[in-house]
Parts: structure tokens; sequence; C-alpha cells
DNA sequence: TATGAATGAGAGTTCATTCAT
DNA sequence: TATGAATGAACTCTCATTCAT
């Protein structure tokens, strides 16, 4: 029942990922999106009714698919070293595949705070149980039993994403900093996930 | 030379600063820069001649000044303990008292890549040496006498910098996911800044 | 050869006239009358090849409706009193029972004044005699009898038409004027035609 | 304190006035109302913020206009006499000079009937007494004095009104039905006042 | 320096109308 | 007949920028 792959929705929504991430919400051009599409401008607003609501609906998709991801982890994870050696990797290989939405996320977050906030709360809110608290209280019964060195679960995620995130956005500072071109394939993919993952553990397992 | 406190010119880059936080370039408004300012909106264009003129200029200061405290400390680091104390600080420091320039920054990486990396690459060319290599070099020794475990410069960039500057942008979302509201107070602060530490020293040294 | 009570031309007819009456030929919206009648958009031009023809055709039936029936009254009325009585009738029960109507011919007469005009002449051009000449020589041979005060046949239609057609259109004002609510109900109807016709009779009467 | 006569905001508000008269709300243009008053579509907003806006103002003031001239009709009127006499003249000669705003108001009252009653409802409320009770009573008194034949306050409106209005509306109409061409020169204005004059004082006078 | 008014390009959005099925 | 998708022109409104004073 999903849109076609290459239905006029569905081509909207690809172009309009690769506008919003490469100049935001406020950059992004109506008209650029339909012309990437090989659309008439009018159809966005008839499948979308505005730029806005085309919007929200990316980053929506995009945040509950990486919401369920992250959440299969957490069930499964027995223990810190279960969860530091997969939530890297999740991370990591989602966003190389949606490299744009890496961007776009980026920006919702600084630009609109509050916007990601609500839908994060809004998918939980539709979940079964309480996903907030069941983090928080994984890592105090780890903490308690000594399986982890940082105690705060609010550090411990600001040690993970991060970390996995950014080399999708910052690599060109990077890259003017060391004064060398870096490509992300799947080399480096590889070779990112293992740095990040042994940061972690090292760090963070006693 | 600079600019007087409080001048026309030094109010319209404060707000400015603020503006183009909260929106990114294409969001913020001139009018609105000019408003917060309480300024006319035609003096903007008086002193800075362009809205992106006036973009660059509070980019440029602001990557130049960081640079340049970064540069003091690959200077002064003997080792890599030196130096995985000192550089969390400083970002950290840097950025809780210039918020709104970590996200300024963060959306010019987003937006505009290669705008950062020019600039960066310029400061960099009026240095009297060459400050690309010293870094690359740096690692290469250390890691040859054992004195790190991550032997890519690259890595341990993407291992630090994100760390320090991620919790001045997604914070918000890591409250709606804890479902917990977080400060960022000096407390905080001290608090991110021996968590980032910790984890770097543990994580890449041997 | 009329269309069928509830096909789809006569629903379009239907949603069309109140869509025209509550907002103009500019302000309808072909998608507002489609929705109304249930119906695809595309239909209306298929049965009304445009909006304006659509329009036009609505015009011209309820012109063409009133007229037969003034024209009777004009044939039948062998003195003014006949025709003071039987005129404000007529007008008053044919727009109460086609509220929408009222508006519609208001709106076009304010907006396209010739548009009016035209099909009333083309109406008249059709018409055995010259209805024209007839009410102009009726008047002056009243006037001349003494049977009539007024002696203009301009001024005696403007004197009865507006008392007639505004309490469709200006009722509402007239509510917030004197701060009181009024239903336009069978009870109400009487009492104007009542008070009109005393009006014109003992106002233009010897 | 003012706009000056020929000020563009003033510029734009002739030309807005005859673009909603001609055309109304919805068919007026805002391209068509800055090359009327030969001025930058953008000054419209400038000066205005929207075309709705735009739209009140023209009605706000217009309706404000009239009811101060008949407010102190009915606080100088001792008898309906006065009244008759006095009413017909002031709507007339208001409307005659102000020949647009007379369709304009007309176009208000068929589109968005409670915007008036609204507008109206608003200016009474700052009025130092209530109005709407003041006629209301008025006419009560005189009737109880058998100085009025109609005893009802909508119906005596309904007779005044519209007969006054009409005129700068429904000209054309009532020139195709007669076959004649009809001016409204100061002649034709004085003939109007005297018939409406005449037919209400011997139509609802004792 | 400073201001309010002005400009022109272009943004998002709407709408009558048409097309393919 | 009927439908959902498509089109292109036009519309309101915004915004960076400039002008006159």
């Amino acid at each position: 029942m999903k849109p076609q792959k290459n239905s006029t929705k569905q081509r909207i929504l690809n172009s309009a990922i690769q506008e919003f991430a490469e100049n935001g919400f406020w950059g992004a051009r109506a008209s650029q999106i339909a012309k990437r599409a090989s659309v008439n401008k009018a159809m966005i607003f008839y499948y979308f009714s505005s730029k806005e609501n085309l919007y929200r609906v990316i980053i929506q998709d995009s945040v509950k698919e990486i919401i369920i991801q992250v959440q299969k982890i957490l069930a499964d994870s027995k223990n810190p070293e279960d969860l530091f050696e997969a939530l890297p990797e999740v991370y990591i290989r989602f966003f190389s595949k949606n490299r744009f939405l890496a961007k776009i996320i980026i920006h919702d977050l600084v630009q609109n705070p509050e916007h990601i906030s609500k839908i994060v709360s809004q998918i939980f809110t539709q979940a079964p149980f309480k996903p907030q608290q069941v983090f928080t209280r994984m890592v105090r019964q780890w903490h308690q039993k000594g399986l982890v060195t940082e105690s705060d679960p609010v550090h411990i995620i600001l040690n993970i994403i991060p970390a996995s995130l950014f080399c999708f956005i910052g690599l060109p500072m990077v890259e003017s900093v060391l004064g060398q071109k870096i490509n992300i394939d799947d080399e480096f993919i590889d070779e990112r996930i293992h740095s990040v993952v042994n940061l972690i553990k090292r760090g963070m397992l006693p």
C-alpha cells in the first residue's frame, strides 16, 4: 500500500529530502524541489499541502525509523557491553545510508529544538511501555552492579550519539583542519564504527 | 580599532548572531536583526553591505577565535594526556560562553560545508607554519611510541569534537528521549568536561 | 428535457448557486462547488465547460424566471392599485424561496452591471412585444389620469424593488443597528409584504 | 495628522476603494490596486500588511462616517417628520459622493454579513449611550402617540435605507428594464431625495 | 550616521482547467 | 460519465536591498 518507488509523491519526497538537507527548511525552495523531482510545483501542495507539512512528514518518518531500531537494541541488550557494541553500528549505518537525513535532523535540532522533542514524545506515547524510563533504569542498575563507570544516562547518550552522527556533517571541517581529503566509503564506515565502539567500551566499561 | 561595546555596529553583530543561530542563514531576517538591535534596517547594509557578508564576518571571527585557542593547546601539549585533558575543556567552555556560535557553526557546516573549510584553510595559510601537518605528525609519533591506541588523527578528532559540541545542540532531543529536563548550568558544564575527558583518556590512552 | 432532480448536473447547479451567493463570482471556488455537490471537480467542466458559463446559466435562468412573473403582473394590472399590491408580493415571495438568487443578483449587479442589463435586454428582444415601453406608457397614462402621484417610472421602480429585495441582504446590518435578532420566517415575510404594500400604496396613490 | 491627500498611503486607499467596489474582495487584485495608484505592489503590504486588512480599514472608515451622520440626525429629530425628511437626504447624498462605498458595503453585506454587523456593534460599544435602543424607543413612543403608522422599527428601516441605497447599484438594471439611459447627475439626486421623502412621509405618517 | 519609504525579484500557494484512464 | 493526477498562470505576500533626505 506504500507509494510506489517512482510515483510523483515519492519523487517529491526524495528531492525534498535532498533540498532540506542541503539548505535547511528556510533555504529549501519549493520550485527547486519540484524541478529536482521533474514534477509540477503545484503537485507538492497537492500531495503535502504545504512546505512545512512536507518537512514534518520527512522528519517524522525518519525519526520514527531510527527510534524503532534503537528500541530493538535496548530490548535486546543484556549488559552495557551489548549496548555499546550495537548502538554505534546502528546509528552510523543508518545515517550512512540516509546521509541527507542526518543533515536534516541536525538542522531541525538547531533551528527548532522543540520540534523533534515533540515528535519523539509523540512516538513514545504511542508505545506500549515508557521507553524514557527503561533506559534510565537500565543504566542505574548497571551502574549499581559496577558494570558501567559513567553513572549519568545523559552523558552516556552524549558520549555515543554525537560520535556516531558528526562524521556525516563535520568531515569537511576535519579535512581542512588536517589538510587531507577523506572519503566516506564502506571502509571508512567500518573504521568509524570500530573506533567509536572501542572508545566507548574502553571509556565507559570498568 | 574594535567597535565599541554597544555601538550600532556591535549591536547589529550581537543580534545577527542570535538570529543566525536560531534560524540559519536563510531563515534569518534582516528586519528581525534590525529590530532586535533596535536599529534601522538600512544600517545593516551600511555597515556590512549585505546579509551574506554579515554572516561571513561572524563565522570568520568565531572560527578564528577557536582556532587560536586550539593552536595554543597543540603547541603546549607534550603528550596525548595533556591534549586529551585540555581540548574538551577549551571547546566546551568556549561554546558554553558562545552558545549561539555553536549553532551557527553547525548550521554552516551542514548547509555550506566548503564555507568553513575555506575559512580554516585561509586562517592556516596566514600562520607562520603549517598546523595541518603538525597534528598529524604529533599523532603519528605518539602512536609509534605507544602513547595512543587510536592511530588515525581523523578518528581522534571525530572522537573529541562532537562529544564537546553536541550538548549545546542536541540536548533537547536527549531530554525528550529520557523524559527529563536538563539545565546547562555551570555544574552541568563541569560534569560534561569531566565525562568527556574521562571517556577519551580511558578510551584512547593505553 | 430538464435535468432530473438530483442528477449530477442538477447537484452542481444547486451547490454553485450557494457558492456564488455566499462568495460572489470571484470568491466562489470550483473545488468547493464540487465538494458541496459530492461530485468530481472535473464534472463541472464536463457539464458547464467553465466557471463563468456556469455562472451565466444560473443568472440567466433566475432572471428569466422573475421577468416572466413580472410581465404577467404588468399584463394583468388594470390600475396602479393592482400593480402596487401584486408586485411586492411577487418579488418578496420569489426571493424568499430563492434566497441565494437574491444575493447572486445583487453581486452581479454590483460587479458587472452590464451583465444583467444584457440578459434582460436579450430576454426582452425575444418577447413578442416591447415590454420596456409598456410600463413607461402605463405609468404616463395613469399619471395623466391622476391615479399615481409619482410620475417618473424610474422612481416608481426604485421605490418598489429595493424595499422588496433588501431584507434578504441587509437584515444582518439592521439586526446589529437595532441590537435584536430577526428571523426571516413565514410570519416575517407576510409582515414585510404588508408593510411594503402599505408604504407604496399610501406613498404613491393619491 | 491625517495622511496627506496625495501620499502613497492615500493613493492606495483610493484605488483600493475602486477595485473593491468593482470586483468585490475576492475579485480585487493587489497588483491592480498598485497599478491604479502608480505605486509599487509591495507598498500595499508595507502600509496595510494584508489585502484583508486594507479591506477592513476601508469598510470601517466608511461605516463609521455614515453612522456618525445618522446618529446626529437621530439626536436632532423631535418627531417622525423630521426624521423622514432628513434620513434619505443624508444617505443619498453620502453615497452619491462616495459611490464606490455603496458597492463595497453591499458586497460585504452579501458575502460576509457578520462582518459589517461586528463593525457596527463595535462602533456602538464605543458610544457613550446605546444607540440601538434609542431608535427602538423613539419609534415605540411615536407610534403610541399615533405619529407613525408603521409600528415596527425593522420595517421602518427596511423602508428607508434600500430606497436610498439601491439607485447607486441597480440603476443599470432599471435602465434595461425601461429601455432608457439614466444619468446620476445632481438633478437626478435631488429628484430621488424628493421621491423617497415623499414616499415615506406619505407612506408612514398618519 | 540614521531614517522611512520604495523597489523588484521571487517565495509559497491557489485555482480554473485539462488529461489519461 | 466519472475520477485522480497534472498543469500553468496568477495571486498574495516577503525580503534583501537601495534611495532620498
